[in-house]
DNA sequence: GCGGATGAACGGAACGTACCGTTTTTCGGA
DNA sequence: TCCGAAAAACGGTACGTTCCGTTCATCCGC
C-alpha cells in the first residue's frame, strides 16, 4: 500500500496539541512525575482525555514530547573545536536555565527513565540529535589531528551529559552559564593528542 | 525532660521492617516509581499500611531506604591512589551488577529525584558516605603532590557519578565490571600534577 | 495498660475506556 | 456544480477500578 488513501475526516487540531503539551509542562513543573495527573492536563488544556490517549502512545511519551519542545533549535555553528562540541549540547543548557525549564526538564527526564516506552523515544532523540552530531565532530577533529584516534563515542557522551543529569535530576542544583562549554573543555583535554 | 522516661510496650519489629523494605524492592523492580503501589507492598510483606506510614515520613523516603540497603558495606581500603578513590564508589557498582539491583537502584534514584523529601534524604546520604570520604582522599593526594591543588570537590563528584547515572538511569545500559575504576582513572588524569 | 502490629474499611482522587452530540473534512451521486 | 452521507476529531460526561492516606477494631507482648 504505497498510497495509503486517507479517506475522510478532519485533520488533527494543532491548537489542541499545543495546548495539551503546554498544560503537560505546567503539570510536570508543579507536580512532578508520580503525582502527574492526566485529568489535570485535560482540565488545564480544556481538552478531552480521549484526545490525549488518541495521539500519544503513553503518558510518558507525552511528557518527553513536552520536554523536547522546550529545547531551542540550535543556532550557530562554531569554528573553534570546543565551540563545535559545545553547540551540540547547548540547547539543553539554555532550556534548563530558562524559566521553569529546570523543573520541566527534570520531570520529563524522570518520566523517560521510569517508563520503558518513553525511554525508547527519548533515547532515539538522543541518538539522532546529540550522539550522531558529536561523532561527526569528533571524527573531524581526529582527521585534523586535534584529538587522539582511540576515543569512544559513549565515553564522550557520558562526559558531556553525565554531569548535566547529576546536577539537574539528582542534585536539583542550578546549571551554570557556560556549563556545556566547561564540559567540552574537559572532553578535549582528555582526548587531546600525545 | 532531661531524664527521658522509660517507655512501655514493645519495640519496633525488625522482622516487619525488613519484610517491608524487601517488598518495596520487589515492587520497585517490577513496577517502577510511578506505578509503585503502597498497597502492593503491604500485601507482599503481610504488613499493615499503618505500620508503613508510621515509620517512614514519605513513600519516596521508604524507596530510598530500600535502595540504600542494597549497598554492601565497603570492604577493603586500597593503597594505590586510584584504588582509594574507587573503593568509595564501589558499592554502587556492586549493587547495580547484582541480581535485580540495576532496576531497584534505578527506581529508587528516580524516587529520590521526583520526591523533594526523598531527595533531601538521599543527598544527605551522598554527602556523608561519598562526598566527604572523597574530599578526604583528594586532600591526602594533594598533600602527597599526586594531584594539583585547584581541584573542586563538586567537579570530582560529577565525574565519578555522572556517567553512572547516565548509564543506570537514563540509558538503562549495564554497568561494566571496573566501571568505577575507570572513572577514578579519568579523575586522576584530569587532576594530575603539571 | 500501653505501645506496636495486623487487617478491614473509609472517602477521595486518578486511571483508562466508552459513549454522546457537535464540528470539520472528504467523497460520491444527483 | 451542488448536496448529503460517511468518517474522523473534538469537548464533555460518566463509569468501574485501583490506589492513596487515614481511621477503627482487635489482638499481642512487655
Amino acid at each position: 500500500m504505497a498510497g495509503s488513501t486517507r479517506k475522510q475526516g478532519p485533520k488533527r487540531s494543532e491548537d489542541s496539541r499545543a495546548a495539551i503539551l503546554a498544560a503537560t509542562r505546567e503539570e510536570l513543573a508543579e507536580n512532578g512525575w508520580r503525582k502527574f495527573s492526566v485529568d489535570g492536563v485535560a482540565k488545564r488544556a480544556r481538552a478531552s482525555k480521549q484526545t490525549i490517549y488518541r495521539w500519544w502512545p503513553s503518558v510518558g511519551a507525552m511528557c518527553v514530547d513536552a520536554g523536547l519542545e522546550l529545547l531551542p533549535a540550535q543556532g550557530r555553528l562554531g569554528r573553534d573545536p570546543a565551540e563545535r562540541v559545545t553547540d551540540i549540547f547547548l540547547p539543553l543548557e539554555i532550556a534548563a536555565r530558562a524559566g521553569t525549564g529546570h523543573a520541566v526538564l527534570r520531570a520529563s527526564l524522570i518520566a523517560a527513565a521510569d517508563d520503558a516506552d518513553a525511554g525508547e523515544y527519548w533515547r532515539a532523540w538522543l541518538q539522532d540529535n546529540l550522539r550522531t552530531p558529536l561523532r561527526n565532530v569528533l571524527a573531524e577533529l581526529t582527521a585534523k589531528r586535534i584529538i587522539r584516534r582511540d576515543w569512544e563515542i559513549d565515553i564522550a557522551m557520558q562526559l558531556m551529559l553525565g554531569a548535566f543529569w547529576h546536577r539537574l535530576v539528582l542534585m536539583r542544583a542550578p546549571i551554570s552559564d557556560g556549563h556545556m562549554a566547561s564540559q567540552a573543555g574537559l572532553l578535549l583535554k582528555l582526548f587531546e593528542e600525545t
